[in-house]
DNA sequence: TATAATCCCTCTAGCGACTATAGATTCAAG
DNA sequence: CTTGAATCTATAGTCGCTAGAGGGATTATA
């Protein structure tokens, strides 16, 4: 059994984090102390890790609701987790794809060797699409 | 002049989002029709594709006032405008490593070819980040 | 056992950059 | 002059937290 202080410490979770978590559904009310402070259990505390660990892989909220349920189910097929991980995986592409056009961009941009506003590739640049490289 | 639905037209932003840049102080309250609907110039259509390029290339509202404030100064020098970029650069540089540390580990447990939870990759890795290749 | 230091409680509001809704008004075309 | 589309303001919601106020509980030391 341990506070909300201990389980953030092992966890790498913050308290407000916990309790939002808490407040959103992904972890059940733990048990109180007589004074009516939370005590978690051992499994209390793998679950939150099960959501760092997710959320640190980038699944919403939501996603993790719904893996957190299936792990629960061990019989289960696990062809949803499979299709939220792909899901997970096409998005994280698409924005690298999106973030690597911008370091183009960035890069190009940068590399201004004007002194004055008058003449400066940055300034010039976000006034007109047309001297990007690229679309974005 | 242009009411405020061709500017969103001409410009690709929306409506709200053009309200929204006003109260910010982005963009000065333009004149008022008799009725009391916005009318914009040519200038302020200008100066709103400046904050969608601006915004396209992932500056902050907060960078992006200073960055208007420069442009209408051309006689300035425009270091602060570089650094602006380069920030913007290193931030950019730093989420694309970060989305391919996650992409690595995306991949791979979506490779499961279990059909139960049981033995699934996805909610294995998701319990024990010791599964992981890298850190993230 | 008293007291102080630390921890924890609930509730509310704020972040950034929008987006959505409701209810009222104005505009432009026929 | 009527109708339907566009616009107005004001307020609340989105996501995933984070911060603060104003209290109560627990624990360590004297
Ligand atoms: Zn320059
Ligand atoms: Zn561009
Ligand atoms: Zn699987
Ligand atoms: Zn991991």
């Amino acid at each position: 059994m341990f506070s909300i202080g201990e389980l953030s410490k092992r966890t790498g979770v913050k308290i407000p984090t916990i309790r939002y978590y808490e407040q959103m559904g992904l972890i059940e009310a733990p048990e109180r102390s007589q004074g009516n402070q939370r005590r978690y259990s051992k499994d209390g505390m793998q679950r939150l890790s099960f959501i760092r660990h997710s959320r640190e892989l980038g699944f919403s909220i939501g996603d993790i609701k719904g893996l957190l349920e299936l792990s629960q189910h061990p019989e289960k097929p696990c062809h949803d987790a499979h299709n939220m991980a792909a899901r997970r995986l096409e998005d994280v592409r698409a924005r690298i794809a999106k973030l690597q056009r911008l370091e183009r961009e960035l890069k190009r941009i940068s590399d201004c060797d004007a002194d004055t506003v008058a003449h400066c590739a940055v300034i010039e640049t976000l006034a007109d699409h047309n001297l990007c490289e690229t679309e974005h």
